[in-house]
DNA sequence: TTTTCCATGTAACTCGTTACATGATTTC
DNA sequence: GAAATCATGTAACGAGTTACATGGAAAA
């Protein structure tokens, strides 16, 4: 339901193929969200049937036909309820490894602190490369902002375990 | 790979049957982590099957009969394995809803304004359960900890957003 | 006595990914 | 002429969930 809204938010604005919908994604919003080829295909062609966008044809040459998308006035019934229900609420989900930190302490603390400071390396490399994006205009410049904020907010945490891993090890071994 | 690392982990603590497993988890880690009965059953089976795990049985009365897991010498290396792995690296994932808030200027400023609040209404009590979860020991705190970090985080960037709207409305309706 | 807890199981299903295959067109 | 880009498609798989079914035991 999510993919869904995506699609149906960026065909709402002009239409589109499906290779056109992928490309945009993964240039504009490739840091925060990841929409594979076949994912696309598959949820424009579910879509359609569904009756939320209508399929038009393009060629040019001897290409493979282009489907393009227009959104339907079912699709804009569902892009609108489908965007209230996801803002309204809050969902957390998973943060980042979570698992392995539960067993942290499994491990000598010297190694431990070797590990999150890769993590932490890998971490500073994303954060970078998003801010390295230039700024868009409206409301995904939003999205990107949001991602940045919780890269930092990690980063800050991360900082703060490796830290203490130094003042007080929590080694069992 | 991340729940099979969870169940794993409790494993090399003490031998625990499936439903044991999926209790605490859901008991102590509740807030941060999901996992559901069936997917406990069938990756104990399928980590039984791997040689990751071994199984012996327990009856009490005329209950069914309890698999109680132990954690194999090729489980504890998969542990070992895994817990590294999983550790040394930062694979971001995706933030709540972010797929709607690419779409927020879709929507009268006031409505995303109300809308907002809801969500935040939801973290809020969100992070009040959570901060209400009695401390555990060791590195199982710092899973709880994490999370509140982040919801903290959230929350302070949805305020900032909330208030924006307030300030410059984004709207284009 | 009715509900909740204990303890499992399993068949069907959704979502999304992987890993292919095709073939024209533009760019280097 | 080789490589990258354009543009689609599809079969098979994997992880995980849903929704169901079974029943005894303990608690209310």
């Amino acid at each position: 339901m999510d993919r869904e809204l995506l699609l149906l938010g960026l065909l709402r604005r002009s239409k589109m193929h499906g290779y056109e919908l992928h490309e945009f994604i993964n240039h504009n919003l490739g840091s925060c969200t990841e929409l594979k080829k076949s994912t696309a295909y598959y949820l424009l062609e579910k879509m359609a049937a569904q009756g939320w966008i209508s399929e038009t044809r393009e060629q040019k040459g001897n290409r493979p036909v282009r489907r393009v998308y227009t959104i339907t006035e079912a699709g804009e019934a569902a892009f609108q309820y489908l965007l209230r229900l996801h803002l309204s609420s809050y969902k957390p989900g998973q943060f980042s490894g979570d698992t392995s930190l539960t067993f942290l302490d499994a491990l000598p603390s010297q190694e431990a602190h070797t590990l999150l400071s890769l993590r932490r390396d890998s971490l500073v490399h994303d954060l970078e490369s998003l801010r390295a994006v230039p700024r868009h205009q409206g409301s995904i410049q939003l999205v990107l902002d949001h991602h940045a904020h919780h890269l930092a907010a990690e980063l800050a945490w991360l900082n703060q375990i490796i830290e203490n891993l130094y003042a007080s090890p929590i080694t069992e071994e």
